[in-house]
DNA sequence: ACTTGTGTTGACGTCCACGTCAAGGCGGAG
DNA sequence: CTCCGCCTTGACGTGGACGTCAACACAAGT
């Protein structure tokens, strides 16, 4: 298939898969007319890139999946790399979680304390 | 005082100080030669910029808090802006939590699954 | 007098994941 | 032949909060 229909059959745009192409996460056959050629391997592969990019993976993280399929795995993350990056996600999430909670308590602290301010003395 | 000692006391650079005053959230008068000249509820202003900036608030979200100094409050969250902003942090906050912490599940149970399929049968 | 430090404005660079436009080629339908 | 839809590459735009550099002026210290 081409550009057009792996990009209608992925969910994404053909300005993407060319994108991915420039960082090396997909290459495409070129046909006898200088345009990209790609099988249902390569539609697997936009899969994993863009399930895991959508749960918020930056491009980086997704190319040790990426690699791990052309490997000839049938999961992106039967490859020791890949769950490396799980795990460093799911570190990084708690992090993050972590943090926001403490910026939202103490916002939170802030605005019940502009809110007594405004109207002191009970009610 | 003028810029550079507005910008080591806040805590920020002189870059930034011009960005600010360029969004309209500082604005300073000018001395004879042209450069700009602070007082200390300038440096007020900065020190609330900055440490909602800190949490995470975006620059146009601080410009109620400012406002409320300007208008010769003591605190920049003495106003009814400014606990507006307040309380959509909290709620941004809240949902990005919640996004989160699903995302963190959702990669934790990938994550249990990639490592079960690695060493099946037991241990 | 010279250097150093400070200030001025203006403009371009950074990061990320593309969107959008330009300018053109190729293939098939009418 | 013309039109339409698809493809190609290349280059610039987006957003947020500045960093960095250029090219210059002014003030103080030695």
């Amino acid at each position: 298939m081409r550009i057009g229909e792996l990009a209608r059959r992925s969910g994404t745009t053909t300005r993407a898969l060319r994108y991915y192409e420039s960082l090396g996460l997909l290459t495409a056959r070129r046909a006898a007319n200088g345009q990209r050629e790609y099988d249902e391997d390569d539609l697997k592969l936009v899969h994993e890139i863009r399930s895991l990019a959508d749960i918020g993976f930056a491009l980086e993280d997704t190319r040790p999946f990426v690699q791990c399929l052309r490997d000839g795995h049938t999961t992106g993350d039967a490859c020791a790399a890949s769950v490396e990056v799980y795990r460093r996600k799911v570190a990084e999430l708690d992090d993050c979680i972590t943090r926001l909670q403490a910026v939202r308590d103490q916002v939170r602290a802030q605005l019940r304390e502009a809110e007594q301010r405004s109207r002191p003395c009970g009610r």
